[in-house]
DNA sequence: CACTGCAATGTAACGCATTACATTGCAATT
DNA sequence: AATTGCAATGTAATGCGTTACATTGCAGTG
């Protein structure tokens, strides 16, 4: 800038004014400057505008994982969005760790982004490194995934009604064994499933606890969950797996053993992957709704940070919440029973 | 900061050295300031660091499209690899277009971030934009996939190679009707498939020319290219698909024609997408080495920023190129035919 | 006791773009 | 011609952490 001043004959005032567009500065002079920033490819310093704003025009969105495919189509969504309203974003994967993520929103904080989108590991143990946040007043938007109310803006993927619906589809297809690959033990409190033992009390399924069977998130982990169940244990009706990709392990097993999908055995996933359009038969699945909430979320965000420092305190103290609700996607994979 | 010097009684140069660690400071006065610190939750801002610096502790990476399985996978290990060695990362989508490359590539400018690593759209249309990064002597590498030689330090898939592997290993198990579904008619010219016409002819195959088949990337795509062709053209005793959900696609279209999968057809994908390994029959991949290529780059990448500006201007002025051959996976899509 | 040496700490400049306030200088008015 | 007004531009402070250079003060030496 001093370069671009000195051969203009003004001073660095006058260029930025010219170079920011604002303030009257004479035409002549600003044709000048603007010609030459462009023959000396000058680019503004953003660190030097971030360090006077106190925050600068990028925003961390934290997920576990943004190599699995739901995740990944939910950040490019996020991406775009705020791209679109001048905003870069980083991105931080936790790996589902506490304390990375805790690290992670350090690691934001210290860049002073100008907000957060956190899908975050673990609401419960999770509540203590927001307070930082609220306190220094920057806006920030959970993902909360599993139901649980948070103190903060939130968008919430609501899966008491999807787990209802996902259901309450299959007891109506006349299924009444329903085995759940549900994902690691950890999680089952949390996941989708969570609910489904009281749900199928309701409906007279009396032996639903029972059929819970710990797997990860992958193809490998449903195909071996599932092998070793067709060996050992009794054969259910239908099996509904975390993911799409635990399903299609499972369906892979499900076919060696020389059963039929879905005459012998149905199949339901989770997620709606692109994967369950190729299968066969294709797999009927459950679309979580992670466009919207991808959507919904940046939107809050951008809306918060147009907000004064103070505001933005106090809606992260607030309970704010909207919910998406996921739908389901009709394939092949299900059978009515009789 | 100043909060700090005031509450322990001493300077704001103090409490910097304290906290920096380097120096020396009274152990005493040192655990005093470090104490405030933590109690006061102070976070240094990386900003004014990078102001300082000249550049901040983040590097850019710019691909195509981050939802791409590979690509995902791809910026998942250079993440960790850079974070690993203290730099957050930020990832751009240029959506295949070049001007959004070269618009993120300023913005990443604007940032003043202490790296790159692009995966650019177009050699040859794109060099010029690189020449800013040259001269800045700002580190960057290119990801080349597809055979360019560009004038910088790169790390280049060697499809040539890969391409030969893959030809031959079909040509040896027998085919001589390969159909090629070939991604969009723009890249085919850089595409896996580029070389091959050539190829084929030095192996006594002379129409191969006339079997390439427009597609995008996607499985849908697949299908319908692969359905079309079934109703109106000739049936190839082997698909080859530009990547493993174009083929995925294309086994769907040839089941529902009711025709086998090796049997009656072959397929072979690119990439070794996870989908590849629960299709019936499981498919017949080329791993292009993605995680190979991440791994380089990241480390290419790290040792030119350890450098002095100069330094690197020298480097990237070099053709420094690391090349990654990759490599076929057998499964059960390809059959040997007489 | 005066002096040297050095560890510990302080002072102030720096990096760069922005901006409140100050100054310049020309045109319009009386 | 003197004065006012205002557009155009300049000057200098600002944000915040770092660091070269300056200062303090005490221990050790002669």
């Amino acid at each position: 800038m001093k370069q671009i001043a000195e051969l203009a004959g003004v001073s660095t005032a006058t260029v930025s004014r010219a170079l920011r567009n604002q303030d009257v500065v004479d035409a002549t002079t600003r044709k000048r400057i603007m010609d030459l920033a462009n023959r000396l490819q000058y680019r503004p310093n953003q660190l030097v505008h971030g360090v006077i704003q106190g925050k600068i025009k990028l925003v961390a969105i934290v997920v576990g994982n943004s190599e699995a495919e739901t995740t990944a189509r939910l950040v490019r969504i996020i991406q775009e969005e705020l791209y679109r309203n001048g905003f870069t974003s980083i991105v931080y994967n936790t790996s589902q760790d506490i304390n990375k993520e805790i690290e992670c929103l350090h690691n934001a904080v210290e860049f002073r982004v100008s907000g957060m989108i956190i899908s975050t590991v673990n609401y419960s143990a999770g509540e203590k490194h927001f307070w930082e946040l609220r306190e220094h007043g920057t806006p920030f938007v959970l993902l909360s995934a599993y139901g649980e109310t948070v103190n903060a803006p939130h968008v919430h993927l609501d899966d008491d009604a999807a787990s209802q619906k996902a259901l309450n589809y299959l007891i109506d297809m006349g299924h009444r064994d329903i085995l759940m690959l549900a994902g690691p033990k950890e999680s089952w409190g949390n996941s989708l499933f969570g609910s489904w033992v009281h749900l199928m009390k309701q409906r007279g399924i009396k032996d639903g606890a029972k059929r819970y069977v710990s797997t990860l998130w992958d193809i490998k982990s449903g195909y071996e969950a599932m092998q070793k169940l067709l060996t050992t244990g009794r054969k259910p009706t239908v099996v509904v797996a975390i993911t799409d990709d635990v399903a299609a392990g499972a369906m892979q097993a499900i076919r060696e053993a020389g059963l039929g999908i879905p005459n012998d055995i149905s199949v339901m996933g989770f997620g709606n992957y692109r994967i369950g359009e190729v299968l066969s038969p294709r797999l009927t699945s459950f679309d979580t709704g992670y466009q919207e909430v991808g959507l919904k979320s940046a939107e809050t965000l951008l809306k918060m940070m147009r907000m004064q420092r103070d505001e933005v305190r106090k809606i992260n103290k607030s309970q704010l919440k909207q919910t998406v609700r996921g739908s389901l996607i009709h394939r092949d994979s299900v059978a009515r029973i009789s």
